[in-house]
DNA sequence: TATTGTTATACTCTATAACTATA
DNA sequence: TATAGTTATAGAGTATAACAATA
């Protein structure tokens, strides 16, 4: 009687007009791949971006490290746990205070995070496939402002989930 | 000591120049805001999608509203449960297929779905606050390109968190 | 044999509360 | 008294497996 093919409906414009639900749908999608080719390499999005900020901004506090992703700081202890596991961050002792972990990235861990972010891009490529390069800044450059990732400190409190 | 404020760091370039980061970013902010203000309708994000696509692709089953938004089934029992409960849809019997449950969005649940669309488009005006009218049709073009969300019918088995 | 809706169950992710050791 | 890190625990949210009713 094929009832699944005949009730099967087109997302209707009235939903998919909204710019919440397209970048929900963007989202969803795009971490959905993030995460599985990430998964050889023993990262997931999140600790992927970890990764970066500890190895951009120098040695930091597991504290820290969160304040900047908006993480809570007990999501924190398991995402460096398994960074740590995996060999690509070290917690080392900071000598001025002695309650804070200093994370550094080992050489495995920038290894690791160099084909990562060689992946990341083949995927950018994949998942912007229809846009021109234009097209594409445009889209990065919106996105960051609406996000508030133009360059200003967060006043925002830690909340869940960030690719 | 200020340790804290002192090692507060802004996301670095090298993660916040990847659309994927922006984009999650832009989502899990515009998500949270979202649940937050339909709260008191008794609506979440998803419920609200689940609404639009029974008003406007009329009496559906279970199974149909949840292939298009890509909701499993057994999450659809508990999110039409709710709207249920709440009296925004009705679950009627399917004279030909006694399996399905045609669902019929309620006068109330029109009602709640204006008002809920009302204070979406307020949201968005806060969300999309920096941009002008051109850059937000661009951006909501863009997002729906990348999400697939252009007619095409969707090939995608059901998936997370679609807001 | 396949499908709709359902339940029970498990799994993942995240946050809250309480603890320790430091400051 | 406050903060960094940790643990145990609880809460969402979702998916898997199994079942009844129906096709």
């Amino acid at each position: 009687m094929e009832l699944t093919n005949r009730d099967r409906t087109v997302v209707p414009a009235r939903l998919a007009r909204l710019p919440g639900y397209v970048l929900a749908r963007a989202h969803v999608q795009a971490h959905a791949r993030f995460q599985e080719v990430l998964e050889p390499l023993g990262l997931t999005p999140k600790s992927f971006g970890v990764l970066i900020v500890i190895t951009e901004s120098g040695p930091l506090s597991q504290a820290a490290v969160g304040e900047t992703l908006l993480i809570d700081r007990t999501t924190m202890v398991s995402l460096v746990d398994d960074l740590q596991r995996a060999g690509y961050v070290e917690r080392g002792r900071n000598a001025t205070d002695r309650r804070v972990h200093s994370l550094r990235v080992t050489a495995v861990g920038e290894e690791a995070l160099g084909a990562a972010e060689r992946i990341a891009c083949t995927l950018q490529d994949e998942l912007l496939a229809g846009l021109s390069a234009d097209e594409r800044e445009q889209l990065s450059a919106l996105l960051g402002r609406i996000a508030g990732l133009s360059g200003a400190s967060s006043d925002r409190a830690p909340s869940a989930d960030l690719g």
